[in-house]
DNA sequence: AAGTGCGACAACCGCTCTCGC
DNA sequence: TGCGAGAGCGGTTGTCGCACT
């Protein structure tokens, strides 16, 4: 094919990022914002392409990212979501705010597939050996409930009416009056974003990994208590006005927010830019939720619904599937 | 100690989508 | 309406480190 990599214009560097030209990218961004890529390398000095930048810094330097091992619960999640949306990286990342599209691949490539393949092959050869034990059908029957409490989580979500969902959101946020003034009903297609949480994450074993090394280097860089998403969205904010609507966004690993944080120069994020969190899936005010854990808002929600099979009875899923519209599927599955 | 194989993951490539003109 | 630029997404590759022989 014709196009020639961006990178092989002016000799840019390709390869692995050094710790110098993570200072210089979280440098600029620090100061202009995330977004503009292009104009990253014209006024930082950085060698490289502006697709090189992006990805650096929403796969890696982004403040908010969670990294290390994934958890039981949230394999469970990426199994349920692929299953149910296939190879929508971007998508699944949406339900797992603080990994990366690259980072739940990447797990789903060396970890997952195999694992599933694994399992497969395992549930054939115990239905051809031990069919009184589990039979084929019955392990088919598992996989096909787990995809269907995925749908009805994904539905549920989308719909946002449901007063089994408001329920949910009640044991997630603390108080009545903050629940009927945060669950504003969404009218809007660009609501499947998701919400953002910190973590506490694990010291990363290799520089690739480590957002730390660059705040010990960077004396404002942000620590992850405080950052400031908003700030920081790639999506978000007065810098890239022109992405934050788009469909790309609403599903992108890149638009982490959380709850309202001070910036490394004392202002408050939400003062900074204009918030983004009209945006998000479950509408909330920020200020509201100050000292709140909004990192339990995710699976709090999703958990409940993969997870739980108590959740899940076979009236309401009949009920579900033939509420679903054409249209719902087709948002759904494109 | 050196060589080899393999797993993990960071980074790249190419395509698609969106937006502004 | 068409076009170009910028940005996002998913597939794939390259590199590194560790385990094993």
């Amino acid at each position: 094919m014709g196009r020639p990599p961006c990178c092989e214009k002016t000799g840019l560097k390709k390869g692995p990022w050094t710790p110098e030209e993570d200072i210089i990218l979280v440098s600029y961004i620090n100061e202009h914002g995330p977004g503009n890529w292009r104009s990253i390398p014209l006024n930082s000095g950085l060698s490289r392409c502006s697709k090189s930048c992006r990805l650096r810094w929403t796969n890696y330097l982004r403040p908010g990212i969670k990294r290390g091992s994934f958890t039981d619960k949230e394999e469970k999640l990426i199994v349920h979501l692929q299953a149910l949306l296939g190879n929508r990286w971007a998508a699944i990342a949406s339900y797992l705010p603080d990994r990366t599209d690259n980072d739940i691949k990447n797990y789903w490539n060396t970890h997952l597939k195999k694992k599933m393949i694994k399992e497969l092959a395992m549930g054939d050869e115990c239905s051809n050996r031990c069919e009184p034990l589990i039979g084929r059908g019955q392990w088919e029957r598992t996989l096909q409930t787990d995809i269907k409490m995925a749908k009805r989580a994904l539905h549920e979500a989308l719909t946002m009416e449901n007063p089994t969902f408001l329920r949910m959101n009640q044991l997630v946020y603390p108080t009545a009056s903050t629940t009927t003034t945060l669950l504003t009903a969404s009218t809007s297609d660009d609501d499947d974003d998701h919400h953002h949480h910190h973590h506490h994450h694990q010291p990363p074993s290799t520089y690739a990994s480590s957002t730390s090394n660059i705040a010990r280097l960077l004396k404002n860089w942000p620590s992850k208590s405080n950052y400031s998403p908003n700030y920081y969205n790639t999506t978000a904010g007065a810098t890239v006005p022109s992405r934050a609507n788009s469909s790309h966004s609403k599903n992108s690993s890149a638009a982490v927010a959380g709850a309202d944080s001070t910036s490394s120069d004392g202002t408050t994020a939400s003062s900074k830019v204009e918030s983004h969190e009209d945006q998000l899936p479950f509408k909330k005010e920020t200020s509201k939720l100050q000292g709140f854990e909004a990192d339990q808002l995710p699976f709090s929600i999703l958990e409940s619904w993969l997870f739980d099979d108590e959740n899940y009875d076979q009236e309401y899923e009949s009920n579900l599937i033939h509420d679903m519209t054409m249209h719902d599927a087709s948002v759904l599955f494109g």
